[in-house]
DNA sequence: AATCATAGGTAGAACGGTTTACCAAACGCC
DNA sequence: GGCGTTTGGTAAACCGTTCTACCTATGATT
């Protein structure tokens, strides 16, 4: 049996309250001797707080869970790992839950986290066709009272949307720069990828690309434009598509996708930079060791689930003060994908 | 205030006792229409239990851990995925530790769960230079009567290692595989990347390339083998020696490194497989999609996560039956990296 | 009428902590 | 000697469940 508070009081003779009260330092007169020789017996016989008794009565189970559409996906894995490093850094644990892109799971998942009381919850929503789970989630998630932070994904459902803190990228941004990149190296042709209509990310992506277009002056061509799913494999299709339309460039709205981009490309002999010029967005890990070492719009991943994590702990600890949402700003990594057209 | 037991049984007249009965369906005397009653007031005032107090009395939490070197790594990821979707079709909730490689979080993560009260642990060591912390690990584990699981990475600590329960590949038969596959194909000069020697696996893995080679009558010469670190950067700098050396192919006992290797037969004009042919091992989903797409020796990462969980619920239904460890079979996936030499 | 089953249900002690209100002894002070 | 104050500490309620041992009618049996 573990050793409970109450050995550490039959052994010094002391009460519970007392071994309690010194065990979380509570500003209370005990005796400096009292105090050490708690502290001693905690020691030696290896006391350890039962945190369901904890729990139970302090209301906080220090635990945050985190749903995701992909654990498998480098770009959510990054995200988990920077929630996971800060939740330890704070003293909580972190629940995984993985959706398969099924948003159904994301209203599973929201409601298991909550029925095991965790104290916040960080959101990334699958992408689904009708919006109704993910405004599910939010209405479930209001009612709860517990704290909740959309990571990556924006969701608009009214007036739903706003009134849950989010930690994003500015998409649109990074899709401006993506596309004013090619056509700064003197394209005019350029095909874009997009990911699923659904998912607001992929609207503001191309919101961005098509504001470079217009902002240089050419016209929007909207054949130009393909929806694929961010798989890998809707890049290699659509790309062949775009390449017999005689693109001479190719914005992936991600990198997987913009990996099937170079597949299709090699099987065609076609190659990158020379004959095509391919930019992607995430700027995973491996993207640098690719082929043509692949140009892409970084988002902080990392970064954005530790800002998640500090966020929720920001509102457990001051329920009170407003909260907001930040937005990164991408950034765009060129490396040799990408050239000036018609060499 | 969530709604508790008490709600129940003042709105349906009844006592907690009852209450508590019919909802753990508890064969006790309780009459059909009492049965009804606690249902019915359970739904409309949306009854869910809170997980503390029940813990506290079960002493169980229907939570594992789950302890894992890099979630960025798609082979670990995988694992995650699998553990993670069996744990919800068990009603388990998953926490998840990175531990960055780092084997001393081994042993603070260890702690932490433990901490925590999880039901049991998935444990997926860091590879250290001195074994001390896997050791220690164990050794926590060992005293904490709770079921741990090792995954993917063995450890050989004298009497330890054998006294838990392990979900693994055979890594010597995966190393054969891959190395008697480009000796089938006419190789004889055959460099070997391993990952760092202080893993089992890696070990293993060269083992079985040692075994095919004599087999094949081949003198095993060690200037063809270099120490990798499991990372892409190694397998670039590695494999640029062992070309040096002449070789016609090599095995990189990672994909992650054989992707590095690729990367270094590009950065050389070497084309793969004509001039040089390539084996990695794991089978990242990616693997498929890459320049050549690679040749690999397939471990079923999903399964052996799906398999660690049911291994521990096993142990946690029936603790006093004995366990016995599994050892998938990788499987030799063929693709475009390799080929006959010298053509 | 006395005895016994049985059906239906409940009281109350855990579980392992936290926290507030209170208590007793010692001390200082006039 | 009486009074207030400080010091050091404790009792006990409480958190929300689970579960065993017991209780009370009612009907059946002799």
């Amino acid at each position: 049996m573990r050793t409970t508070i109450r050995d550490i009081a039959l052994q010094t003779g002391l009460s519970v309250s007392t071994v309690s009260l010194v065990l979380n330092h509570k500003q209370h007169r005990i005796s400096e001797e009292s105090c050490d020789r708690v502290f001693k017996a905690a020691k030696e016989l290896n006391y350890r707080p039962n945190q369901a008794a904890v729990s139970l009565i302090t209301k906080r189970t220090n635990t945050l869970g985190l749903i995701i559409p992909d654990i498998t996906n480098v770009f959510f894995a990054e995200i988990a790992k920077g929630a996971q490093a800060r939740c330890q850094e704070l003293g909580n644990s972190l629940i995984l839950c993985n959706t398969n892109d099924n948003p159904e799971k994301d209203v599973d998942y929201v409601n298991v986290l909550l029925d095991r009381g965790v104290d916040g919850i960080l959101l990334v929503t699958s992408v689904s066709a009708g919006k109704s789970s993910a405004e599910r989630c939010l209405e479930i998630l209001g009612r709860s009272e517990k704290p909740a932070v959309l990571v990556d994904r924006e969701i608009n459902v009214g007036a739903n949307s706003a009134s849950f803190p989010g930690v994003f990228s500015d998409n649109e941004h990074g899709g401006y720069l993506a596309t004013k990149h090619l056509l700064s190296l003197g394209h005019s042709k350029i095909g874009c990828i997009t990911g699923p209509m659904g998912a607001q990310s992929s609207k503001h992506r191309l919101f961005g690309h098509i504001r470079a277009l217009q902002e240089a002056g050419l016209a929007f061509e909207p054949s130009l434009v393909r929806e694929g799913s961010y798989h890998t494999e809707s890049g290699f299709r659509l790309s062949g598509e775009l390449i017999d339309m005689g693109v001479t460039a190719i914005f992936a709205c991600n990198d997987m996708m913009a990996y099937g981009v170079c597949r299709q490309a090699a099987a065609r002999g076609i190659v990158i930079p020379k004959q095509l010029s391919v930019v992607g967005f995430d700027d995973l890990p491996f993207s640098e060791f690719f082929e043509a070492p692949l140009t892409s719009v970084k988002q902080p991943a990392y970064d954005m689930g530790v800002c998640a994590v500090d966020k929720i702990a920001g509102i457990i600890a001051f329920p009170q003060e407003p909260w907001e949402s930040t937005k990164f700003r991408p950034q765009l990594i060129i490396r040799k994908s990408t050239l000036a057209p018609g060499v």
